[in-house]
RNA sequence: UGGGGAUUGGGGUAACGGUAGCCCGGCUGACUCUGGAUCAGCUAGUCUAGGUUCGAAUCCUAGAUCCCCAACCA
């Protein structure tokens, strides 16, 4: 895999700092999310970058879960993170820390920012606090019980930390600006009460602190030095600062900002993910058409593409929108390494070779990848009475058609060439069921001694020795150019984004193929062994590419 | 009383006062025991207007356009 791209604003921060002398030259990132739901394609930028920026500088990326809202988290939701992370390839060693962890901490602070005057418990509710607040263009006015004495704050946040106080009825609220441009200045809140269980702290809490204070503190308790987040968070920044100014954090981080992953075709916003899954739009949030790492891990994308196409991408301030095709491209400079081919006709069409010794088997001996000499070869067995697939055939061949047809010889990959002499037909319907073809015994392996060429090469399976199979082809679930975020993205849903070919005949060496496992079936393309596959029938996802999806779109 | 950011070919990203480069895409060819593979080539760009300078994507001035912010979400 390639090393971390370094040709970046970022790096340029650091090595600024590692100039100045300043963190004692250490670089010390995190990886933050909120268990609230899967990780997606937009998330493994942050991950790439959080680990990777960490392990150019000889640093360290510790991974937080940010669980401040106990209403919106879950553990299942923590263990698929981690899961995901770990199939990325990033460790974040025994450095496994959840902001709820510091939740005494962060109170210890709040009691502090209160002697200082710096904090107070407001009595307004959410719908007053939303009016003092003001607009963009008006300043906020203050609350009425901004000025309340350090012991009254003291108290009352005593009281609320306790339980007396029910959800909604009071906040603590930073003293800073009611009439700052930046409305995260005017007294952002910094605690709520809410009564409810959270799934590491139980019910310990029922005050729990807001991501913009609980997330510089986190910050600073483990020691971070260079705190990555997402654009958004850009006028967040004066009171992350604030805050670890009024706690005089020594070696306080520094928050840096970078533009998210957008990705045409492609949703990355949780809420819609979540309703694609809560509306049965798909089987789970693992579903191969889903942009989550749980899905595209299933369809067969592999971590190294993954990995290379970020670093590719490079992070920048510029809100931009990725092609899908550059990420295609490294999924495919990936899988063309890596998958063997393999042999398997999707949509069978029995050939019997009429002048082969009938009950006689041989094998072949086919090289796995013809880009990677270390794959090796295996043998294929090979008979009298074959598949090929359907679309390699034509009756009456089509120009610049160079496959099967009546009268034609081709090669049959790694086996004999072979000459189609005789076309069977179902009576009733005038379908094609069945060929008859002569093979040409000196030409085993796929030459021929006197030299004549053949136009072409076809695949194949013999019959009897071949296992059956089901192929899923997932296309992407939206198939406009820039689907739009929000509720009229699911307007965009693609019907057809699942299609299931049953029937299908793969070699017999697949039959002992590992979940997870990708092949390349030739001209077909990637196809990865899907769970769900049993002892009898093996199941394939089909990695399927923008110029599949448009073929079909346009009717070819 | 608004505040914070951004702008380089079709898309993404480098160059930080000194030859505008790389990747994806697209187009042309070549080749192959199946290519959507591989190889070679081509394509096309500094938001605008002024200014400083021998020299500007880069510095200055003034505009334009786009994104983010008014959850007791993160």
């Amino acid at each position: 895999m390639a090393e971390y791209n370094t040709s970046n604003f970022i790096q340029e921060i650091i090595n600024e700092d590692r100039a100045a002398g300043r963190y004692g030259g250490r670089v010390h990132t995190r990886f933050p999310p909120e268990p609230n739901g899967y990780l997606h394609i937009g998330h493994a930028k942050a991950i790439c970058l959080d680990f990777g920026i960490a392990e150019a500088n000889g640093g360290l990326c510790n991974l937080r879960f940010d669980d401040t809202n106990p209403t919106a988290e879950e553990v299942e939701y923590v263990e698929s993170i981690k899961n995901d992370i770990r199939w990325l390839g990033f460790s974040w060693d025994d450095r496994l820390f959840s902001a709820s962890e510091y939740f005494d901490q962060l109170y210890e602070w709040a009691v502090l920012l209160i002697k200082k005057g710096k904090a107070y418990v407001d009595d307004l509710n959410a719908e007053q606090v939303r009016e003092y607040r003001g607009t963009l263009t008006e300043p906020g006015k203050e609350s009425p019980y901004r000025n309340r004495s350090v012991e009254e704050n003291l108290d009352l946040f005593a009281r609320m930390k306790v339980g007396e106080f029910p959800d909604g009825t009071r906040t603590l609220r930073a003293k800073i600006d009611m009439a700052s441009g930046n409305i995260n200045m005017r007294d952002p809140v910094l605690y709520r009460i809410m009564h409810a269980h959270h799934h590491s702290t139980g019910d310990k809490w029922c005050i729990y602190p807001m991501y913009d204070y609980a997330h510089p503190l986190s910050d600073a308790i483990e020691g971070v030095t260079h705190s990555l987040c997402t654009l958004e968070f850009e006028d967040h920044r004066p009171l992350y600062n604030w805050l670890l100014e009024q706690l005089e954090i020594p070696d306080a981080p520094k928050q840096i900002e970078f533009a998210r992953l957008n990705l045409t075709h492609t949703i990355t916003s949780k809420r819609n993910l979540r309703r694609l899954v809560e509306e049965g739009h798909v089987t789970g949030w693992d579903d191969p058409r889903m942009p989550t790492l749980a899905g595209i891990r299933r369809r067969g994308y592999t971590p190294e593409a993954i990995r290379n196409f970020m670093n590719d991408v490079g992070v920048a301030k510029t809100n931009s929108v990725v092609n899908l095709a550059q990420l295609e491209y490294f999924v495919r400079e990936d899988l063309n390494k890596k998958a063997p081919r393999m042999m398997a006709v999707l949509k069978p069409l029995k050939v019997v070779l009429v002048n082969y010794p009938e009950g006689q088997v041989e094998e072949f001996s086919v090289e796995n990848n013809p880009e990677d000499p270390a794959a090796g070869s295996r043998k294929v067995p090979f008979s009298r009475e074959l598949y090929i697939e359907q679309e390699d055939f034509m009756e009456v061949p089509a120009p610049k058609y160079f496959r099967l047809a009546p009268g034609r010889e081709v090669r049959l990959k790694g086996g004999y060439f072979i000459t189609c002499v005789d076309v069977v037909k179902d009576p009733a319907t005038g379908e094609v069921v069945e060929l008859h073809c002569t093979y040409d015994p000196a030409t085993r392996g796929g030459e021929a001694p006197d030299g004549r060429k053949v136009k072409s090469t076809i695949h194949w399976v013999s019959a009897q020795h071949a296992a059956d199979a089901t192929v899923r082809i997932y296309e992407n679930l939206f198939l406009t150019e820039n689907p739009a975020e929000g509720g009229d993205a699911m307007a965009n849903l693609n019907p057809n984004s699942l299609q299931v070919l049953t029937g299908c005949k793969v070699e017999p060496g697949l039959a002992r193929a590992e979940v997870g496992a990708r092949y390349q079936f030739l001209r077909h393309g990637y196809f990865t062994v899907d769970p769900d596959s049993t002892a009898d029938v093996l199941v394939f996802n089909r990695t399927i590419t923008l110029k599949d999806t448009w073929a079909k779109v346009k009717g070819k």
